[in-house]
DNA sequence: CGCGCGCTCGGG
DNA sequence: CCGAGCGCGCGA
């Protein structure tokens, strides 16, 4: 038997088919340990075959499987040939997507448990008061941990299983990631919106159906009733959620639905507790998988539904190689098993709701929330304003006024920042200085609990700055608000109040999200402050406010998708206000009140907004009506990443040359951060106006082997820094 | 004359 | 990716 084998070395020079010969039956997808060049290398059977084109007494021999089952099923090598074709990786890359890391480390392994059981013998002799006690226990309580058995009773379990009374069987362990989460089963009975939208779902002839809903109309109970009805028909079912939103209270009304039927592939498991919930969902003990974006690529076979939950979401694109868009590898899985995928979203992104709105997706609207429970009231407040009244604090007083209110009756309040940190710069009032990081063309951010300046793009500290090291001035000046400063201001403002802040600095840790929701959960504080993360799907019904202090912060960034991201996000954000019986409130601060944008988010006005936006988008030829394409060139070495771009520069302008008319924009630079953890960065920059010359350009960027350079392609990046 | 390191090539 | 083979530059 000859066996195709890829070697599992992510590099394109090895990124090619071996065939081996195989003297022991093995079946395509089984991870194989093979002799390569002077030592071993474990590679995936492709394919299994009977003849070589390879002279056979050059073939050398596989010399044994890795696991006794293909770690890869048939639509999984079937979905890697599309995804590696697709994006130009090497197919070891791709392929290391579907498994878990710790199978490839071998750090982790299966772990054991031995149970007891009465296996039928007589009871004890009455002169073994310890064997007969564990038999009485056995009899009543039915199969044992044999651990706890003998924690309880000694030696006599040994006995009576030497005796044959009792049997002790070796089972495998699957470690539990949520073992101490019970839900409490919500109601289940569905609206009449929502069995409207499950039927729609079942009937429509599209694969792709898209459900647009405000925040609290009910999509999650849709999306458990399909996976429910997949799993009904004998199939399995794929959730994606958004990547920090598996939030306690979507796992406990998970648990209380699915029970053990549900497998989470989460970054904030353990390695072990990975490991056994990819094995639960490959031999089919778990039928649902649940997770972030690389849970697509989870091994589950005959798959009758993929739910992707807040589409829009910025988590849903990997940003390192392989840069798949969960989108494109759900849909190729939905149709390589023929079933739906359903998109979710109370703000969809424009791409999307274009497609549906074109007729390509099924779309579905819910426009009221349950029980008809009133969206929260948004006041947009002229922060211009309050600094002409001499206030420059990071709240309006109409902000104060409501937090007093709030905190006064007991309510919770949610603040929002996008910035973490305490100030956004330190710069020299005398010369100017703005301190920089050594590694990265960025500005340093202070941090006041460690005293230090950090580099929020490699994560470097510096010692505070006392004096200016250019001219050596002492008037250090802290410019911008970040999560930090907020959380001083309302300390001094409101000392009795307890503060929760969640940012990137305060989530380390394995359950470092978890914790501090739950905290917040549990009436634990009144005020949550912090970056974006506080805006995912959370359900707190208590909070009564949520403040968005700097809605202009995420609107002039220098994207073309900034209006539609400051769009979902204040959605988003502000949805988090009202969801108990109380009506919430949102206070919206900006210094562009007028501003189109937060008028149709405050209105909750998504259509207009959409209406707006895509007029715009067709005025300026940007996405969906054009494709921006970014090559990136990076090296520690700057002539290095020069020289990698002059060549690929080269290439493209051969392409340019030739179909000049479907480029919009075509020009090589400086990527917007010069330098990122030591590495230069250079990119070419293309707007296209349409897919037809993709293909041409990863042929032309992947011809360049570069040394010491790093090359990657981006289609419609979503942060160009 | 010898070996050190940088580049190129092959791996089934 | 990794190791082998090989060419040329310099020091005793």
């Amino acid at each position: 038997m000859i066996c195709e084998v890829i070697v599992d070395i992510a590099h394109s020079d090895v990124d090619k088919i071996f065939d081996y010969a195989c003297d022991f039956p093995v079946a395509a997808g089984t991870r194989v340990a093979v002799p390569f060049g002077r030592s071993a290398a474990t590679g995936f059977v492709m394919r299994v075959k009977e003849t070589s084109d390879y002279p056979a007494e050059k073939l050398k021999k596989i010399y044994r499987a890795e696991e006794d089952f293909p770690a890869l099923n048939a639509e999984c090598l079937a979905l890697a040939h599309k995804i590696a074709a697709r994006y130009r990786v090497p197919m070891a890359l791709v392929l290391r997507l579907f498994l878990p890391a710790e199978m490839r480390t071998g750090k982790v392994g299966e772990t054991y448990r031995t149970f007891a059981r009465l296996a039928g013998g007589l009871p004890p002799e009455k002169n073994a008061p310890m064997q007969e006690a564990c038999f009485a226990y056995l009899a009543e309580n039915g199969e044992t941990d044999a651990a706890i058995l003998r924690k309880m009773f000694g030696q006599a379990v040994n006995a009576l299983a030497k005796k044959g009374v009792i049997a002790l069987e070796r089972r495998r362990n699957f470690r539990d990631p949520y073992r101490g989460v019970e839900g409490e089963r919500t109601a289940r009975t569905l609206t009449p919106a929502q069995r409207a939208a499950v039927a729609r779902i079942g009937e429509t002839e599209k694969t792709v159906a898209l459900l647009h809903g405000v925040t609290g109309s009910g999509k999650t109970e849709i999306y458990l009733t399909l996976i429910a009805q997949a799993l009904e028909r004998g199939q399995t079912a794929i959730f994606l959620v958004p990547e920090i939103s598996l939030t306690p209270q979507m796992l406990s009304q998970l648990r209380a639905r699915f029970g053990s039927a549900a497998a989470i592939l989460h970054s904030g498991l353990s390695a072990g507790e990975r490991f056994d919930e990819w094995h639960r969902l490959r031999e089919g003990s778990a039928r649902i998988a649940i997770g972030a974006r690389s849970a697509v690529f989870a091994p589950v076979e005959n798959v009758g539904v993929i739910v992707i939950d807040e589409e829009h979401d910025g988590s849903y694109s990997s940003e390192s190689a392989p840069r798949y868009n969960t989108f494109d590898v759900a849909y190729l899985r939905a149709t390589y098993n023929g079933c739906k995928l359903v998109l979710g979203s109370a703000t969809p992104s424009v791409e999307t709701y274009r497609r549906a709105k074109e007729g390509e997706f099924e779309l579905i609207s819910l426009p009221d929330r349950i029980n008809a429970r009133p969206m929260p009231d948004v006041r947009i407040v002229d922060m211009r304003r309050e600094v002409k009244r001499g206030n420059a604090s990071p709240f309006s007083s109409a902000l104060r006024e409501r937090l007093e209110a709030c905190l006064r009756e007991g309510q919770q309040a949610i603040l929002f920042l996008n910035r973490r940190g305490f100030a956004q710069t330190v710069l020299c009032r005398d010369c100017g200085y703005v301190a920089k990081c050594e590694h990265c063309d960025v500005a340093l951010t202070y941090h006041s609990e460690e005293n230090c300046l950090k580099c929020h793009y490699c994560g470097t500290r510096y010692h505070m700055l006392t004096a200016c090291p250019e001219c050596g001035g002492t008037h250090v000046y802290y410019a911008g608000t970040g999560t930090q400063r907020v959380v001083g201001e309302l300390k001094k403002l409101y000392p009795a109040a307890r503060i929760l802040r969640m940012d990137n600095d305060t989530t380390s840790g394995k359950e470092g999200h978890y914790r501090i929701l739950k905290q917040f959960a549990d009436r634990e504080a009144d005020i949550l402050v912090g970056t974006q993360m506080v805006a995912k799907g959370h359900d707190f019904p208590l909070v009564t406010l949520v403040g968005i202090l700097d809605a202009d912060m995420s609107l002039h960034f220098p994207d073309y998708r900034s209006g539609e991201r400051t769009f979902q996000l204040v959605t988003q954000v502000a949805g988090r206000s009202g969801r108990g019986a109380e009506k919430g409130d949102v206070v919206l601060q900006t210094y562009d009140p007028d501003n189109y944008i937060l008028r149709f988010a405050a209105a909750y006005d998504y259509e207009g907004f959409y209406r707006h936006e895509i007029g715009l988008r067709a005025a300026a030829m940007f996405p969906p009506f054009s494709r921006i394409v970014r090559v990136m060139v990076s090296s520690e070495k700057d002539a290095d990443a020069i020289e990698a771009l002059r060549e690929v520069y080269a290439n493209l302008q051969k392409l340019y040359d030739a179909h000049t008319d479907d480029f919009l924009f075509f020009n090589r630079m400086h990527a917007p951060i010069k330098r990122i953890q030591g590495k230069f960065r250079y990119q070419v920059l293309m707007r296209l106006t349409s897919d037809a010359l993709l293909e041409a350009i990863y042929d032309a960027v992947s011809a360049v082997k570069p040394k010491n350079a790093l090359v990657s392609v981006e289609e419609n990046p979503s942060n160009l820094s």
